[in-house]
DNA sequence: GAGCCTAGCGTCCGGAATTC
DNA sequence: ACGATGGAGCCGCTAGGCTC
DNA sequence: GCATCCCTAAGCTCCATCGT
DNA sequence: GAATTCCGGATTAGGGATGC
């Protein structure tokens, strides 16, 4: 699809993004690249609508990501691509033979899938817009012309028609190295390839000319390497002229002839063969013994063009004024865009899937309602009607977080527009009706459509309650003169999960009592320490060390096997208790 | 390609690899 | 009466297999 | 009854129960 | 070179099985 090969030149530049980057972004959207798409993914006989059913999620997604859309539908396919049409005809309809009397060429069963999905799209609020030709060539100007960020197209000609940003294989799917984010796009912008490779939109035109594409077959014999080694001695913008100048122009018989010329050396390119010079050498170039080898990359370049030339001058035509003529003549004149977005038609929409997507009424309901709260909170102030075609908020039911995004569940109630639209049996059937009408919607709009639901809402959730400040080692100074060593029998307490390592409960710990050994406990205030302490036994050493104890607490301690261990492996015991112990003291007492 | 359904995880930390 | 505790249920996210 | 070893889980929130 | 992301290993608490 496209010009040949030009995907692949352009791969380097290209970048592959999370799709919230479109994020407040205008972007046109070539529909029928979409519809194909979908198209070639199940077998026609096996799901003949998985355009609608794929080109509604993929709006959806769009819509509540807050990008903006512009579908672009095909026009009259220009003469150019006929044989093109009657392929990818063949191939969409693959398992359904088109009806008696069917044109194989034209686009009458594709205009009427691409009708009926911009009849969908009327049903979400969406507007189509349509070219006099290709889609791409109108998603190009648009684009072009400043009134689109980017184009989502799988259709490289977007680059020959003057597209700058094309948004390829685009994928709401959460699978795949994107999916965190939830989707991905790849983004080519063709102002890098220009900057970096000296690659625009003549020279994309002149690839389309040598190598094919949906307008041509291309010259046979002629590939994208010998191309692009023709394209590093030709500016962008004088391409086009060299290519028409090749079945003119007398300067490349005096080529020929060079190049042909066995009496010029193929190394230096002055006269005298190639052999000769490296005996010799070359007068012109001054030498005895072998030549300059400046002209063996100029001779290649020559006879690469020349090969490309004879080539493509077995065409008559070539190079095809036509095919230069339907990308760069101007088709539509396109000032400005209506990117409103109006009211969705809920109750239509149940009833176009129903008829198109063999849908449950409950099923379309929930998949379109939540495009309806969005629009509604979108658009709340400028409603003048509040009562036809919407829904009121009733309240909001807990805080969400949903993809990072701080969130409302809002519980809506209809007044009165959508009763009818479900069938009573699919409604019992589901159940959880208030599951129903609820939809995650981000706080911010929230806040701006209903503030009082908010303030409701907070004024009537309990603050949480406020966290004790952390305890920092310097603040133990004070509690430990609260601590009083007395000689009993240990509280069996069973420890909370993730219980903090306070000194307390390290103090537990070691002193629980073994055969033979003195019982210790710490009497402590805990109602000083915070929920967060995080000390560890580096932290009460650390501790330790910064003041003066009674000599009687680094004797205990020293009692305690666990922790002489721990610290002799951290070489903190001799820094710390160094001078409470004679060393005969210490070698009694550690092991 | 995208949704649906089901099932499972949910600690911290540090180094290597990758990206900017 | 109040706070601590434990447990059930839920939440947000990811992954895999299947269906539309 | 206690110590030791080995294995596994590690989210949050709400609510009922229990102890002080 | 700094910042970020991944991933494997470490840490901690708790529970169960086993042995003394």
């Amino acid at each position: 699809m496209g010009i040949k090969d030009l995907w692949t030149l352009l791969a380097p530049f290209g970048e592959r993004k999370p799709l919230y980057e479109l994020q407040g972004k205008t972007v046109a959207i070539d529909l029928s690249c979409w519809v194909c798409e979908s198209q070639n993914v199940t077998e026609y006989t096996v799901q003949p609508r998985m355009y609608l059913r794929n080109l509604y999620f993929r709006t959806c997604y769009l819509l509540l990501m807050d990008v903006n859309v512009v579908f672009v539908l095909e026009g009259r396919a220009p003469e150019l691509k006929y044989k093109t049409i009657a392929a990818r005809n063949a191939l969409q309809f693959k398992g359904a033979k088109p009806k008696n009397g069917a044109k194989t060429k034209d686009r009458s069963r594709f205009n009427h899938t691409l009708k009926r999905c911009e009849e969908m799209l009327s049903l979400l609020g969406l507007a189509c817009v349509t070219g006099e030709g290709e889609a791409e060539a109108l998603c190009a100007q648009l684009n072009e012309t400043g009134l689109v960020d980017g184009i989502i197209s799988q259709d490289s000609d977007c680059f020959a028609y003057g597209a700058r940003v094309v948004y390829r294989n685009f994928s709401i799917s959460q699978q795949g190295n994107q999916a965190a984010k939830g989707g991905s796009v790849d983004v080519y912008d063709i102002s890098v390839a220009n900057e970096r490779l000296n690659f625009g939109r003549n020279k994309i035109i002149a690839l389309a000319l040598l190598c094919g594409s949906d307008y041509s077959d291309g010259v046979h014999g002629i590939g994208k390497d010998s191309v692009v080694k023709f394209f590093n001695l030709v500016k962008d913008d004088e391409i086009l002229q060299r290519l028409r100048s090749w079945r003119h122009a007398s300067i490349y018989d005096d080529l020929e002839a060079k190049i042909c010329d066995k009496n010029r050396c193929t190394s230096c390119g002055h006269s005298g063969k190639v052999q000769a010079h490296a005996k010799k050498g070359c007068i012109v170039c001054k030498t005895n013994q072998g030549c300059g080898s400046s002209y063996k990359n100029e001779r290649l370049e020559i006879k690469n063009e020349l090969n490309m030339r004879s080539k493509a001058l077995l065409d008559p035509n070539f190079p095809d004024e036509n095919l230069i003529n339907e990308f760069l003549g101007q088709k539509s004149t396109v000032s400005e865009l209506d990117l409103r977005w109006r009211k969705p038609d809920l109750a239509n929409f149940i009833k176009f899937t129903v008829k198109y997507l063999t849908w449950e009424e409950i099923y379309g309901f929930e998949k379109f309602f939540p495009i309806l709260t969005r629009w509604q909170l979108l658009h709340y102030d400028q409603i003048n009607d509040k009562t036809q075609g919407i829904v009121s908020p009733k309240f909001i039911k807990k805080r969400r977080t949903l993809k990072g995004i701080a969130s409302y569940e809002i519980v809506w109630e209809d007044k009165g527009c959508f009763s009818d639209l479900i069938p009573e049996e699919q409604l019992e059937q589901f159940g959880d009706l208030e599951k129903l009408w609820s939809t995650v919607e981000p706080q911010n709009l929230v806040e701006r459509a209903f503030p009082h639901l908010v303030q409701e809402f907070e004024s009537k959730k309990p603050k949480p309650k406020a966290r004790k400040k952390k305890c920092a080692v310097d603040e133990i100074d004070g509690l430990l003169q609260n601590i009083s060593i007395t000689m009993k029998s240990p509280v069996k307490k069973k420890t909370r999960k993730n219980q903090p390592h306070t000194l307390e409960s390290f103090v537990c710990k070691v002193s629980t009592p073994r055969k033979g050994a003195p019982e210790v406990s710490f009497d402590l205030d805990q109602s000083n320490f915070g929920d967060e302490d995080d000390l560890e036994v580096s932290d009460i050493v650390d501790d330790i060390i910064k003041r003066d104890l009674p000599t009687y607490v680094p004797q205990k301690l020293a009692e305690c096997s666990f922790f002489v261990s721990e610290m002799i492996e951290n070489d903190l015991f001799e820094k710390t208790f160094g001078g409470y112990f004679s060393s005969d003291t210490d070698s009694n007492t550690v092991g």
